[in-house]
DNA sequence: TTGTAGGCGTTATCAT
DNA sequence: ATGATAACGCCTACAA
């Protein structure tokens, strides 16, 4: 086993300074050539490479950037997550990623657990119960401590940092307005519980489609479903009691979970009813009939996040850092396939 | 912007030297209650947190680990990553992450990025790359100098370290006994290239059980599928081509794809033909007929791998180093839902 | 051209 | 009970 070899080995070993082997390895014009070759070989030899850690304490910036996100077993945040780590690793960035679960305790500690040094910034996604509880002095903290913060997709207004986000509400609209051009009449709105700001967002999109249709917002037609732990019957229950031609999700779950209770009903897609879903996943791709999806471009966002945080930091170690925070919206698309009709 | 608060500051707010204030943030028995008290309520004021680079400098460890997987938009992968995660956390160990996309070239420099100190051991499976040349210097180099390496899944023989595999070959052999037992005469094999041991594993398996079964091996019912953009016309091409009544696919991917095609042919499932695949991922869950699968266990995998990872660098620091290498190997579980008959 | 010294923030050993 | 000093590995302004 052999050790990882340090600037004072290679200094004691060739009978030279630190300073003259840190020199020689940055090519530094004032070493001579001889010693620089001499030094260089020896360097390569031994595979040097100068310590993380090291010139990490010294330049007080680590090149690691922080991930928090709610949840990995997620197509969305997997995607953004690509997104960030590709983009940060072009950079030269490292990414730590902690998943908060959902869970606000857990989003508080990681967040704790990062910002002692370890990283430059943070790109975060808020979890479920932190937007239930909209308690987000642990970010404020951050903030004011001039961490540079990104926050995407889940954010919220009451903190003034950097945001990436989907153009919910527009896309919501144009969804909700290809299944009123279908002629459908009575279009359910499959949700999650309105703490979501997506939800809300795109809850505010169909409504307002809906209106300018001059139909009547019916809220019979909006279907609350738990995130997890889905029951046919409740599904089924809403099918008998209302009459539906249409289904827009929120995400994809919903919208398979609809599609499946209404094909087990002896319904036709999209002759009888049509789906779309927020969340161009596995799921969507592979259902049967294929969903017609919102495509989130969660690479897309990620790939920002990472961007304007690295900005950011680089920007604050140039020293003008008086940069305005920007909040940027990803336009989302509609994938058709075979869940609706065109 | 409050600055990050140090020893220093605090000493020379306080009049009183920085071992002092450290001794004292340590709670050492050396100060004097009185100056213990001033200090740590100055601390806790100004939110001291020491600062983990410094920390890490000096121990010479960082307490992180890097993960480095082929693809983080992927089910299992983000399952045994979660189970890392989870581990890790709970040991005061943050996870650094990055994806080689099956690329050779990028898992080489994904390890030289973090091979510089920035990690205290490294979680690994294969890219399928590096698989298939079986190259794998990059590897033999992270163990030689003594940085703790734990493989998963994609695992090589040729590397001695610590690993974490499933039981491919025995829950494969399972699985096709249980389509044996149904009365199958005709089981294909969806596969990918050889190249991955888990799929070379899981073909012994079928085979053994088959033959086990007296039923003679046909190359013919072997269908070789492409990691992505497959063709439907292929796997129809395959079931005109071949009398199939079961088929056991090494992913759920191919599973899916080929229930999805031999519906269209007008087979019933599970009477005419049955499905298994591994992986118990959403597909699975949400296919209709919902898909039996073998659970693969990632999170449980990726908990023993942080585990056995952290236990060796933790091993390592105390001197006793000297710790033979394990294979822990995960029991793989078939969950019945409705693509067989039970 | 090369070397010395100080510092990044922390900790541990050894004075006082 | 408190403080000075050195060290972790690297970098750099300044001396020689």
């Amino acid at each position: 086993m052999k050790q990882k070899i340090t600037l004072k080995h290679i200094a004691r070993e060739l009978g030279v300074s630190i300073s003259t082997v840190s020199k020689a390895l940055k090519n530094s014009e004032e070493i001579s050539v001889d010693t620089k070759e001499k030094i260089q070989a020896f360097a390569k030899l031994y595979n040097y490479k100068p310590n993380n850690i090291a010139v990490s304490l010294k330049n007080k910036r680590t090149k690691n950037i922080g991930v928090v996100i709610p949840d990995i077993v997620h197509h969305f945040f997997t995607t953004v997550f690509r997104g960030i780590e590709k983009y940060a690793n072009g950079q030269g960035y490292n990414v730590i990623i902690c998943v908060s679960d959902e869970s606000f305790d857990k989003e508080v500690i990681n967040m704790e657990m990062l910002n002692n040094g370890s990283i430059d910034g943070f790109i975060m996604s808020l979890s479920a119960e932190t937007q239930q509880k909209n308690d987000i002095n642990h970010l404020r903290e951050v903030v004011d401590q001039g961490i540079p913060l990104v926050l995407f997709d889940r954010v919220t207004d009451d903190i003034d940092c950097d945001k990436v986000i989907l153009n919910d509400r527009e896309i919501a609209y144009k969804a909700t307005v290809k299944l009123l051009e279908e002629g459908r009449k009575r279009i359910a709105l499959a949700t999650t519980e309105s703490y979501f700001n997506v939800s809300e967002k795109r809850a505010e999109g169909y409504k307002q489609a809906l209106t300018e249709y001059g139909i009547e917002l019916d809220d019979n037609l909006v279907l609350v479903l738990p995130y997890d732990d889905i029951k046919e019957e409740v599904i089924n229950d809403f099918f008998e009691r209302e009459a539906v031609d249409a289904v827009l999700s929120v995400n994809e779950i919903f919208a398979i979970q609809c599609m499946s209770v209404a094909k087990k009903r002896g319904m036709k897609i999209p002759e009888d009813i049509s789906f779309i879903g927020f969340t161009d996943g596995l799921l969507s791709r592979y259902s049967n009939p294929r969903l017609t999806v919102v495509a989130q471009h969660g690479v897309t966002m990620g790939e920002e996040a990472a961007k304007m945080l690295i900005d950011r930091v680089e920007r604050e170690i140039d020293g003008n850092d008086e940069e305005a925070y920007r909040t940027h919206i990803v336009e989302a698309t509609i994938i058709e396939r075979e869940s609706t009709k065109n």
